[in-house]
DNA sequence: ATGGCTTATTGTATAAGA
């Protein structure tokens, strides 16, 4: 089984991206943030022509996440509970066996601001929610959008970034809060390149310098940690013409 | 150098992202 998250900032610019990317990898899940639709212009049809089906949570404008799957999502959830929240962040779907979670974790825009003291109360609230969330449903994987790179290996220039959100030590603290549930990175159970990031700003040629941060994620719960045979970034997305500023990450599982 | 790109909005500048 193969899942994968993707920031895609705007299906409505990236849908060829994805039909590409679909196309070219045959993942059995894909996670999406950033879908910046209204449910009601979700490409449902051309994802369904290329063998999706999708579930979506989305708003105009901001946010909006989805779970596109090749096999039928089922006990599909909305949002998180103890949270009263206007920003479609959260979609769930169980696939097999497997409880899938996809998220967009706020920004938090910088550290103090009224936007930060909402990243935190959200995590501490989505935090709280997953552990129940983990209690139904064992073998659970949360794809997404973090918003916060967990280590300085995960920072291009970690001297730079030393206290700015993305990286400051609440959002970190919350990230081994997170993890603390009882969840494993899957990107690092395996031996990787150094260096590796998910996320490069737009500007000052910053993909083309490798000046990124690693800000998306799979976490996956204890039963399902033997059964993952891979994690890998595909920076493939980020080279293509007008990119998503985040590319892809990618789980394989076996035995399921 | 607080800029630098990209996206969306009933826009022609502003807000937000990370």
């Amino acid at each position: 089984m193969k899942l994968a998250t993707w920031n895609v900032n705007s299906l409505n610019v990236r849908l060829p991206h994805v039909l590409d990317w679909l196309a070219s990898n045959q993942p059995d899940v894909l996670c999406l943030q950033e879908t910046k639709l209204e449910d009601s212009k979700f490409p449902y049809e051309a994802l369904h022509e290329a063998g999706y089906a999708a579930v979506h949570n989305g708003q105009k404008t901001y946010n909006g996440v989805a779970i596109l799957s090749r096999s039928p999502l089922e006990s599909v959830s909305l949002g998180m509970t103890g949270f009263e929240d206007e920003q479609k962040r959260i979609i769930s779907a169980t696939v097999g066996d497997v409880r899938v979670v996809c998220a967009y974790f706020p920004n938090g825009q910088a550290v103090g601001s009224e936007k930060y003291q909402y990243k935190l109360r959200w995590l501490e609230a989505f935090t709280l929610w997953l552990s129940n969330e983990m209690g139904r449903y064992p073998e659970l994987v949360l794809l997404g959008d973090y918003n916060i790179a967990p280590e300085d290996r995960d920072v291009h220039d970690p001297k730079a970034w030393e206290g700015q959100v993305h990286v400051s030590e609440p959002e970190r603290e919350a990230f081994r809060k997170l993890v603390g549930l009882g969840l494993y990175d899957a990107f690092r159970l395996f031996e990787q390149a150094e260096k590796a990031y998910s996320w490069w700003d737009y500007r000052m040629g910053a993909f083309r310098r490798n000046m990124g941060l690693r800000i998306d994620h799979i976490l996956v719960s204890e039963p399902l940690k033997s059964a993952c045979r891979s994690c890998t970034i595909d920076v493939e997305p980020r080279r293509q013409e007008r990119p998503s500023d985040h590319t892809v990450v990618m789980l394989e599982l076996g035995g399921l």
